[in-house]
Parts: structure tokens; sequence; C-alpha cells
RNA sequence: GCGCCCGUAGCUCAGUGGAUAGAGCGUCUGCCUCCGGAGCAGAAGGUCGUAGGUUCGAGUCCUAUCGGGCGCACCA
């Protein structure tokens, strides 16, 4: 039995009630479907509902009464076992052994699409994320975006939506300059620029570019004038850079659909395009010699300037055209990630959002995280791309792996910061949770192995009453709530939600193979029902943990 | 000054109005002749920053306040 035929049992009890006169209540303050969930403590059953605390003031009944009432009328229903009132007026709900036990059936059976719901079906959701501008190699910060991101767009996948990821590359502005600029700087040998970047890999990059110069028949761009040789470094530069993020983030498991390069919108006329409309809405003026856009009609808190009154576009030139084009492309939501330096754009670029007639935060929605800061010794160190003292993706990767580099982004909140201390980094890694979900799973890998090799096997027999032992109905009922859990996460654009929910299924199978309930008999032993049913338990668990390790983009390895 | 995020066990963090607030790490005590001990069972450890308010019920919602992080450009 599913919290949703439960829940459907409930509706179906308030409705008699109504019906009989029990219940004085109008039929629209019933809701379509009763909320219905696990309960902390174990001895308040498998589910509990508090439908009768909420409609009893509504109706004019005690909590209590009314309670006593739906569990009569709900204790009848096929699957439910009992029905407990408790304190100021919850349903505590125990099901039989069997109804809850045939869920392992129903997993096993569904396989991958175990989880997936349709709480996002039908939408066509843009998501960016990173989009880290090409002046050096993307650092810790930008990594926590990668996992978050990636990881985010497979729930939402799992939800029903058509997700397209998407990487906004920035490739127009002066930080591009300076890129160049550092880069020419090293190339001769000359000190960085003074708002230039310092790094040990500026040097890297122009030794490259110089070698991709020459090996394209190109000459030397030391020996160019400085403007000329500054565009070939420009040019190269970017190229390259642009090269090795993606291939950083290919190996950290994330490809892009799109990477849409700034430079596009500016040479397309989407710029001119987008200004246009606004123009024609009637949100634009003109002061100092600047276009400016009125985005204080909007809830902004000042204006903002979308032409220089040099005539060069303002940055946000960009974004504005950057949105528009994505609704064009038939995006109904378009996501955003940001890093908490950014949320000053939350407001801008809502108003503009707002003045192409579009609804902040559904076709526009701007996800803040928080910054990660790298710690060392309990001290904080200070990460500068111009200093050169950054942690990379690849270096993040180097020193954990991919697994437990994206488990440890993405189990946390984005709205919290996270310390990462580089000691722990180097030294404990065993330390990290992903270890404990991942041998959860390699361990119902060995279990199913070694039923296999004594002779069980799943189509012989499935009998769901005998899975009655109480770490099996903690088991069962924590797989029952893996597609809510999916749900949840992908509305609220939470993936955290399904790392922990896996921690807590890795906890509970840990705890049933410890009670040595054997999959496996032992060698004399003869194969019953009992090790049949239970390896479909074990293989229920191997399928979540599988679909849900594949939600945050790690591995299941078979062992470890 | 204004805005956003955070403050929960020694540490790192879960907990989108429910019952006795949880996990990992660390500390202490137990558990390997049989499905892998990267595991399990148990103990210790909390005025959920503080003060008011809403509610049958607040870690969760509202207000104020303290502490920390990050922003408030004709930069990108």
């Amino acid at each position: 039995m599913t919290p949703d035929e439960l829940s459907g049992a409930l509706s179906a009890a308030l409705a008699a009630a109504v019906a009989d006169g029990t219940l004085a209540l109008p039929a629209d303050a019933i809701p379509a479907s009763v909320h219905v969930e696990r309960p902390r403590q174990r001895e308040h059953g498998d589910w509990a509902t508090n439908i009768a605390l909420q409609l009893a003031k509504k109706a004019g009944v005690a909590p209590r009464t009314l309670a006593e009432d739906l569990a009569k009328r709900l204790v009848v229903t096929p699957g439910v076992k009992a029905v407990d009132v408790a304190g100021p007026g919850f349903l505590n709900i125990t099901l039989d052994a069997a109804a809850a036990g045939s869920l392992a059936r129903t997993i096993v059976e569904a396989g991958a699409a175990y989880g997936r719901n349709d709480s996002e079906a039908g939408l066509k959701i843009n998501l960016e994320f990173v989009s880290a501008n090409p002046t050096g190699p993307i650092h810790i910060g930008g990594v926590r975006w990668a996992a978050v991101g990636d990881s985010l767009a497979r729930i939402l996948t799992a939800s029903g939506a058509e997700v397209a990821r998407e990487y906004y590359f920035n490739d127009h502005g002066t930080q591009i300059d300076r890129f160049a600029r550092s880069l020419l700087a090293a190339a001769k040998g000359r000190p960085a620029p003074e708002d230039g970047y310092g790094g040990a890999y500026i040097a890297e990059i122009a030794e490259a570019v110089i070698a991709d110069a020459l090996a394209d028949g190109d000459a030397d761009p030391r020996d160019l004038p400085d403007a000329e040789a500054q565009e070939t470094f420009r040019a190269r530069g970017v190229t390259r850079m642009f090269a090795e993020i993606k291939q950083s983030l290919h190996d950290f498991g994330v490809d892009f659909d799109v990477y849409f390069h700034e430079d596009s919108l500016h040479e397309s006329g989407a710029v001119e395009h987008a200004v246009a409309r606004l123009q024609a809405g009637g949100h634009m003026f003109e002061k100092d010699g600047a276009l400016w856009l009125r985005t204080t009609d909007f809830g902004d808190d000042k204006d903002r300037v979308v032409v220089k009154s040099d005539g060069d576009a303002a940055y946000i030139a960009g974004d504005i055209a950057y949105y528009l084009d994505k609704r064009e492309r038939g995006f109904d939501d378009v996501i955003i990630m940001l890093g908490a330096d950014h949320h000053g754009y939350v407001g801008r670029m809502m108003a503009v959002c707002a003045a192409f007639g579009d609804t902040p935060g559904k076709n526009l929605q701007i996800l803040i995280g928080q910054m990660v800061n790298l710690v060392k010794e309990g001290q904080p160190v200070r990460m500068s791309k111009r200093a050169g003292t950054v942690l990379t993706i690849d270096d993040l990767v180097g020193a954990v792996g991919v697994d437990a580099a994206r488990y440890s982004l993405a189990r946390y909140s984005a709205d919290s910061n996270i310390d990462l201390d580089l000691d722990l980094l180097a030294s404990a890694k065993n330390e990290n949770p992903v270890f404990y979900v991942q041998y959860a799973h390699s361990r119902t890998v060995q279990v199913a192995a070694k039923a296999a090799e004594r002779g069980v096997r799943r189509e012989d027999g499935f009998d769901p009453a005998l899975l009655d032992q109480e770490s099996e109905a903690v088991l069962l009922g924590r797989l029952t709530e893996f597609p809510r859990i999916v749900a949840q996460a992908a509305e609220l654009r939470e993936p955290h939600r399904v790392a922990r929910y896996l921690e807590a299924l890795a906890g509970d199978f840990h705890s049933w193979y410890n009670q040595n309930l054997r999959v496996a008999p032992y060698p004399d032993e003869e194969v019953t029902d009992q090790h049949r049913t239970r390896l479909w338990l074990n293989d229920a668990v191997r399928t979540v943990l599988v679909n849900g390790l594949g939600l945050l983009g790690v591995s299941a390895p078979e062992r470890m």
C-alpha cells in the first residue's frame, strides 16, 4: 500500500463522514489529497496524519472526536492493520506486513523508473549554472554549482521536466581584456598588470598559446606589436581556457547541452532586439546620454543603465538579451544558479523579467547559493584568482576523486556556507558519507551474489507477509518515501535532500543486515520463501540506492 | 544605512507548523567459526543565538535584537 493509496482512503473516509452528516463541512473544505507522513517515532505507526486537527475547528467538533470517527472508517480498509488516535488528535496508521512488504516487489519491477514522478511534468526548463569566466580554471566555488546544478538537472528530469543544462560563457567584456594583457605580460616575462591575473596557470596558458600559434604556422605572438599580440592571446587564450573548462567539467561528470557565448548576443543583434522590445513596452528612457531601463517600476531599488553614454552596451544588456533568448527558445522556466556574491542581480533581473511581461519567480527563478570557504588548521585561507591561490576543480578531483567531491558538495543545502578543510581533504577521505552509502550498495550486490550461489531465486517465490521484522518495517517505510523525496527535491530545487535520504536508507539497510536475518541460507539449509522474499527486499534497496546515487551523479560500485 | 543567507550536540551539518529535535566525525562500552566490520548495538553530549508574538501545537511562521557571511556601479 502506497502513501497515495492511503491518502485516497482517508479522503474517502472524510467524504463518507460528510455524506452521512457526521462531519458538518462544505465539500470544498475537504482537501483533495490528505497529507500523510512518516512519524518520527516508530511507536506511532507506519503513517500518521493530522487531518483531524486541521478540520476539527472548521467543523466545530473536538479533534479527538473527529479522529475517532475517521479511525473507525479507515480501519476496515484492506491492508490497514490498525488505526490509533493519539495525542491531541493524530491518526496513527499501521499497515499489514503483507501490504507494506508488497512494495519490495513493486520497486524491483519498476527498476530505474522507481523514484520518477510527475511533479515537474511537461515543463521545459533551462538551467544555467557554473558560468564561470574563461579567465582561469574553475575554482571550488564553481565546482559546488557544477555538482549541485547537474544533480538538480537530473532530479528535475526524473520529475518529468525537459531540462537543458546551459553555461553562459562570458567572453565579451573587460575581464577578458585583463586576461589577455596578463597572458601577454607573462609571455614577455613582464610582471602581471596591476588589475590582471597572476596565477601560475597564466604562464602555462601563455606558453600553450604560443605553441598553438606556431603549430598553426602563425607568427610567434611575442614578435608581434603589443596590440596584435594581445588580440592573439585573447582569442587563443579564451579558446584554450574554454576547452580546459569543458574538459574539467566533463571529467567531473558534468556536460552542458549548450555553451552560450556572450559575444554571440552582441554579434547577432539579440541585444538590439531585446532593447527594442523593452522600448516598445515603454520601459526605457534616456538620461545623461545613456539609455536606462526603469526597473524601479518592478521593485528594483534603482534604475539600470543598459546602453552607456559612450554607446557601449552595459553588462546587463547581455543578461537582458540572454533571458529573452532563452524564453524565445521555448523554455517555460528559466533557472539561474548564482553564488551569493552575485545576489545583487536578483532584483534587477526579476524586474527585467517583469518588464517583458513575464512572471518573476516562475518564468525566471534565481537560486542563490552561499560561498565555499577554504580552511586549513582551523584558519580561513583566502582564495584569489589574481594571486593564484585557488583550489581548482582538478585539484579537488585529484585529491578525493569525483564521487567524493560531487557527493560532499551536493549533500549540503545551498543556503549554508561550506567550510572545506584542506587537511581533511588530503588525509581522511574515508570520513565522507558517500562511502557509507556506496558501501551499502556494494553490500546489497554481494548479498545477492551469495544468495544466488546458494540457489535463492526471486522468481521462485515472494510472500510479503514474511517481512514482519521491525527492521524490515523500518526499511520498507524508508523505501516508500523515495519518490516523494525526489519530487520534493525537485520542487524546492534542493538536491541535498536526496543525499540525506540515501544516508538514512543506507543506515536502515546496514541495521537490517546486521540483524542477520539471512538472505542467503547457511550451506546446510533449505532455501525458503523467507530467503526469496528477503532477496526481493535486498534488491529493492539496491534499486533505490542506484537510482538515488544516479541523481547525484555518483557511481554505485559493486565492490569497494 | 538598506537588502539576501546563516546561527541546532565538542566539530561539520540535516530537519518546507506536529508527538520524546537527528546523522556523521570525535569520546566511552560492547559485537567478526556462517550473506564483506568502509558495518552494527549502546552510552555520554542540546535553555535549537536572545527576547517578544501568531497557533491547539514553533527549531520551522512574524517582529525586534545580537553575532557571522555576501551584496548594494554608466565594472564585468
